[in-house]
DNA sequence: CATTGGGTTCCAAATAGTGAAACTCAGTTT
DNA sequence: AAACTGAGTTTCACTATTTGGAACCCAATG
């Protein structure tokens, strides 16, 4: 499991911050001992932070259970987040134009932390979904998005990034060594995108392509995601075009959005 | 009961969080005069604080512009907030039967700090639109969820919650009073639904009710909003049942799903 | 080239945070 | 029923951290 080392140096925010991750990572509600064993904190100190963390609405305390679950404070704050800082909102015509066009389940995802955070997505056909994948995370290391971002990740933040990996083998397609990540990463530069055959999930395979920005960041990723028994792999690799090209779409979009530098005299 | 104030008195955290809230509250990116500005703290101080939330990547700054923005932190924590805090997980399966049933937006809502915070949609017909709904709040005093539960409030807690609201005259038959306000609710916990005749906005109605748990609390509520040119008031009140009884099947979902008390002996 | 005003840094004072240990209170076990 | 246990809570003396007025930097402005 990783440590998620983010600068401890932020003092008693900081420290407190890393609880709320903690607390979200268990994906349940938690008991105060159970946070304890994790945390690495002193009892007392691990207990005040809790209660200002609750009190602040970011945890919310189940009373008659006594746990601690991520409250509905960040609710209202991650509208905010991805609203303007996301590229969600950017990308929202190419991803439904992608989605209609294609028939199949398209990801946005951005780099977060070493790992894969999803930020939108369209379903083959379907009602909606919400948070249920917004806000998502994922490994890098063996997804189509995940790999086709830290291809393009200037090499200080690679090595980061690849620190952070479990290189767990989800199946036997999985790639489990850095160097064979880095392998990997070379020749997606070369083709342009990424490719993920059933490294992840059997059964499921996914094209993608990073979104440069204007000065050659990589600032997130799309992809489009079958299933082997529907698509072959042709099918698949004949994707890469609209693929791409979606993600180029993307990227001026942002370039425009974030910097219209234009400013009227 | 707790003093769910959530003033400033939580030390440095406290006092951290409320600068977060603050820049999420612009729906934009800010600089740091603006924020300098509305915030009433001594410049280093709110420098500091600002400093410490982007380097959590709770806040994202943006170096050309130098603007801050909320950070996808946030968007990865709501993610498990979301799923495990709010009612919209428990809610998926009555929310689709309605949405397909009626064939109109449903809203689910639940009250945050005397505001409404929507944390699911379904649209009439129509691809996503993820956080763009969830996560977003709204005024309470006008929209067919707020007052719902509002009206099934404790007094203390009514009292907080209207103290909050900003009574704005959105449209001409927006209740403007905290009088008003009260002798609609009173109707509205006879009726067991609540009505936003064109309250909110021109041309948009809703009828909502309010989903109340096993002990009689305000967990959240659901909506159906239409049209007025293309539903008439009788077509509107028509979906009561439903709406009503969505919300009581909702009830039950979430009191077995929080307490599935039958521990197996 | 003086001035303004965002933005950043400094540093002595004082406040706020720290965590070992003691305590409470169910629910065991002896 | 007394002793024990372990989760959760409170205390308190110590000190590391936070604080914020003021000085500073520097690009843009007059």
């Amino acid at each position: 499991m990783t440590t998620p080392q983010r600068e401890t140096s932020d003092g008693t925010v900081g420290r407190t911050l890393a609880v709320l991750d903690l607390v979200a990572e268990f994906g349940r509600p938690v008991r105060f001992a159970e946070i304890l064993l994790k945390a690495g904190l002193p009892k007392a100190t691990l207990y005040r932070f809790l209660q200002t963390l609750a009190r602040q609405d970011m945890l919310a305390f189940d009373d008659t259970r006594q746990t601690y679950a991520p409250g509905m404070r960040l609710v209202r704050l991650a509208h905010s987040a991805w609203a303007q800082s996301s590229l969600a909102p950017v990308a929202q015509d190419v991803m439904d134009r992608l989605a209609r066009d294609i028939g199949q389940t398209v990801h946005l995802a951005q780099l977060d932390n070493g790992a894969v955070l999803y930020v939108d997505k369209r379903n083959a056909r379907q009602p909606v979904e919400m948070f249920a994948q917004s806000g998502k995370v994922g490994p890098a290391y063996c997804t189509g998005v995940g790999k086709a971002m830290l291809a393009h990740l200037p090499e200080d933040r690679l090595a980061q990034a690849i620190a952070r990996q479990s290189f767990h083998a989800h199946t036997e397609h999985t790639l489990t060594t850095p160097a064979a990540l880095r392998q990997e990463l070379a020749r997606i530069r070369e083709r342009g995108y990424a490719l993920d055959d059933e490294e992840h999930e059997v059964g499921i395979a996914c094209i993608a392509a990073p979104i440069l920005s204007g000065n050659g960041r990589v600032i997130g990723a799309i992809s489009v995601t079958t299933t082997t028994d529907t698509t072959s792999r042709d099918q698949l690799l004949a994707l890469a075009g609209p693929v791409q090209q979606a993600a180029a779409q993307i990227a001026a979009a942002a370039d425009t959005w974030r910097f219209p530098e234009h400013k009227q005299a």
